[in-house]
DNA sequence: GATGTGTCTTGGGAGGTTAA
DNA sequence: TTAACCTCCCAAGACACATC
């Protein structure tokens, strides 16, 4: 999958040895994901959730999660994705005369797969693509059979996969102060808010009269002094949960913002 | 004409890397 | 944890265009 999510046919086999973060919190694509070992952790806006080995689930497009992967007994975290890109999505919706229907649910970032032997049947005849040299067309038939299966166990995702709409405008202040945490540039924060960057700089020095980026940075030391001194988190425990990716430039910033070392408060 | 929005340019500084 | 260095992202401003 390319970054702006412009054409990401692609299936991704994962495996990590030791505790991993993502570094990136913006979702570009639909994706199901199967967990074959150990346990992957998902930070929302608004809770948490975990899977673990044999479960899957379903995320959705323009969202904020931050994951972190748990090597299981055997030392290692495997995964599989299967990314649906939304030209692949439109040209699926048409060949199949797949139309939304009106009653709309609201479904959220991430969804639980049910168990399911075709599911599971499904992930299993995976790893042969990865294994094997195999032609972009016959990978595009597998990902149309995971779309087919997803949408004959999970008929409310089918709506979520046919719209095609972008964000609309959304509530600025409340955005921000819910999804600071997520570590997304500009670009994508004015995507998410229904605005162009431009719009949203000019936007969000109106509504907390300072640059996003220097307001992002201050609530983001606000929260590790806060974790910091009141819950007795360690610095090197801390920075990564409120966003930072770099321990040294966290306690340059700290101490620059503060006057103290992050570990002397 | 007023207002809102998008695009482009440029300098500064934030953030990442490395070494100590 | 600090410091030095380097890269590249962002803020700010100017200008163009669209809409009312």
């Amino acid at each position: 999958m390319d970054k702006t999510g412009n054409d990401e046919r692609r299936i991704l086999f994962a495996c990590y040895t030791a505790k991993s973060r993502s570094t990136e919190n913006f979702v570009h694509a639909h994706s199901i994901c199967y967990v074959q070992t150990g346990i992957l952790e998902f930070q929302l806006p608004d809770t948490k959730l975990s899977f673990k080995a044999g479960e899957s689930f379903f995320v959705k497009r323009n969202s904020l999660a931050r994951t972190t992967k748990y090597p299981g007994e055997g030392g290692e975290f495997r995964s599989i994705s299967v990314f649906f890109g939304q030209e692949m999505l439109q040209h699926f919706g048409q060949e199949n005369n797949l139309v939304k229907s009106n009653n709309f649910t609201n479904i959220p970032a991430v969804t639980q797969l049910r168990s399911d032997r075709l599911l599971k049947n499904y992930f299993d005849s995976l790893p042969v693509y990865e294994e094997e040299s195999v032609s972009q067309s016959l990978i595009s038939i597998k990902m149309e059979e995971g779309i087919t299966l997803l949408i004959a166990r999970h008929p409310e995702l089918k709506n979520v996969l046919l719209d095609f709409s972008e964000p609309g405008k959304v509530d600025l202040e409340e955005f921000m102060v819910r999804n600071y945490k997520f570590n997304v540039d500009l670009k994508k924060f004015a995507h998410l808010t229904g605005r162009s960057l431009a719009t949203f700089k000019r936007d969000f020095e109106k509504i907390f009269h300072s640059s996003p980026n220097r307001w992002i940075q201050q609530k983001r030391l606000e929260e590790a002094k806060f974790l910091i001194k009141e819950k007795g988190m360690k610095p090197s425990e801390v920075y990564l949960e409120v966003g930072f990716e770099d321990l040294s430039h966290f306690s340059f910033a700290f101490k620059k913002s503060f006057g103290v070392a992050p570990s002397f408060i």
